[in-house]
DNA sequence: TAAGCTAGTAATTAATTACTCACTTTGAGG
DNA sequence: CCTCAAAGTGAGTAATTAATTACTAGCTTA
């Protein structure tokens, strides 16, 4: 039996689709990926995917309702499994490094989506995605602050911000050394230098 | 006579050319930007671009030599006029975001272009950039160590990542609030969280 | 076995792209 | 005023793109 049966159920196919531009998102801007690559990528002809998927746009979009529902999920299994406010965000943060890390496809699908001109479906889930993000760092650094675990005086919405440039950044030294692997060692010195800016003067 | 002659000598309509694509960049994904837009934002045919040009990736190259001249050069320019390396580096920090609020396309065209899969001119340029941006910010907090403003065990260039990575996720809320005005009114809190991080526990 | 459905192919479409070229216009200097 | 090189025009090109089409192989089920 070939692993790569030529028939396959519609929504396996779909999803297969979606992971296929997520892999090839690794290699090259998101918006440079053509549906000839993608169904190369995947042994079929180009007109096969348009069984399955409307536009382009249609396929764009379930990639990023993907990535939502999967980086969310880890992001609240890593806060789930840690009762301290500010170990929460650490988890949180290392559970996104390292999602990077697997699929490094994603960062550049996400900010390539929101610098798009138009309003389109797949902008408006990786906003709506972004936003359940920022909620949740906020929900735990007012914790932390009741904890007395980060300084009374700090700017929630600030430290949001700095938060996901945090990872940005990480993402960006990743794509300039051209080594994704790396973030995963840089990423706890990144973080307490984050943590020290945030927390308390003890 | 008409405030924007018909005919210009070769360096000011490449200087134009170049300034035309920056503010394009601004509004949407530099990569796709065609050379059909710039000309006609220009006011010109398609084909007089390629009087100048002998390429579109010419004319990318360009603005990123653009972008590097203009950046570093503001950037030097608020280091000089701060003698300590902590105030140097605020300064500088402040000058970066200036020039983004001004510039709106120039992170996008930056990261664009470090995303390119191909090793193209311009994305060696954009290499080049911040590898001396991160050189700059490296001597500083050096000097910053010496002078007992910055933590003597401080990881500098983890230090630097963050740096970077700070004024990036600075851009990213500009791009999910569709307002990049506000980030010059962040900036200083956000800058404010970074120093603690960086910062010797007085 | 016949009928129908699903998932594929292969060729083709119209639109868009970067780029070229023969020709025309402009404007500064002799 | 004339000349002429520089600058711009406008109509092309070939290549690439997303999307459509007519057709077919293979399965399920009556």
């Amino acid at each position: 039996m070939s692993p790569y049966p030529k028939h396959l159920p519609a929504d396996e196919r779909r999803e297969a689709t979606v992971e296929t531009v997520v892999e090839l998102a690794a290699g090259q801007n998101p918006s440079e990926i053509t549906t000839a690559a993608i169904a190369k990528r995947m042994g079929l002809t180009q007109g096969a995917l348009f069984r399955h998927f409307p536009s382009k746009d249609a396929i764009l979009q379930a990639v990023m309702d993907w990535v939502a529902e999967r980086l969310m999920a880890r992001l609240d299994k890593a806060v789930a499994s840690h009762a301290s406010p500010l170990a929460a965000l650490e988890a949180m943060f290392m559970a996104h490094v390292e999602f990077i890390v697997e699929h490094p496809g994603v960062p550049r699908i996400l900010f390539g989506e929101l610098q798009r001109a138009e309003e389109t479906p797949a902008k408006r889930v990786a906003k709506s995605l972004l936003r359940s993000y920022g909620e949740r760092l906020r929900a735990l650094m007012e914790q932390g602050k009741q904890h007395g675990e980060l300084s009374d005086d700090l700017e929630v919405d600030t430290a949001v911000v700095l938060f996901i440039g945090t990872i940005q950044g990480l993402v960006m030294q990743s794509l300039l050394a051209g080594d994704v692997v790396r973030m995963r060692a840089q990423a706890p010195a990144v973080f307490a230098i984050y943590r020290r800016g945030i927390g308390c003067a003890q």
